[in-house]
DNA sequence: TTTGTTGTTCGATACCAATCGAACTTAGCA
DNA sequence: TGCTAAGTTCGATTGGTATCGAACAACAAA
């Protein structure tokens, strides 16, 4: 995760459903969500992808938990590695 | 500029070049810089689109002096609608 | 065992973005 | 009046990205 950059941190931070699902995860303060839970009008299959792009770019982390895929934020490390970026994400407007 | 929404200039900062730009800004310290005095290994038409990108997107302002376009940040502006983000952007690694 | 829920993967499409060279514009200078 | 320097614009190319439906896999529950 060390060898994440800002420009693709950036990237992956640059569409409004990865950002609304960051959100989500902010909303949930630590509970990890199903990507079930986030609610976007857009298919399984572009849902997928854009968890997928974070969980490369090291914003989300997964887990299986049965059937359903439990994602929280990596809040610490990010909180370390990009201070003031979740935070700034949280910052609705 | 208070249109500018969060995955817009996340999207003009997830360009390494342009992180590049945004650095020698911070590190002109509020001193407007000629596009020319930007160093980049790239063409003057890319460089000039790079530019473009970050104008559309709120992060500096441009004014032309004779042939020059001088460019400063918009730091004011940034700092109140997106706080945290220039720092963030400063950091360097 | 069958069925439904959850999510991934694949192939296709359509769009957007980075890059360049070349031609152009504008201003300053000799 | 040329000549140069600084940027912009254009057209083309290339590569990436968002999106979807359909097919698939894995597990749970009936």
């Amino acid at each position: 995760m060390s060898d994440v950059t800002l420009p693709a941190i950036m990237q992956a931070l640059s569409d409004p459903c990865r950002i609304a699902i960051v959100r989500d995860l902010l909303k949930a303060e630590g509970r990890a969500l199903a990507c079930n839970e986030v609610r976007l009008d857009i298919s399984k299959a572009t849902k997928s992808h854009h968890f997928e792009v974070l969980r490369s770019a090291g914003v989300i982390h997964t887990e299986m938990e049965g059937t359903k895929c439990m994602t929280s934020l990596r809040a610490r490390e990010l909180n370390k590695q990009f201070p003031g970026l979740l935070k700034l994400v949280g910052k609705e407007k």
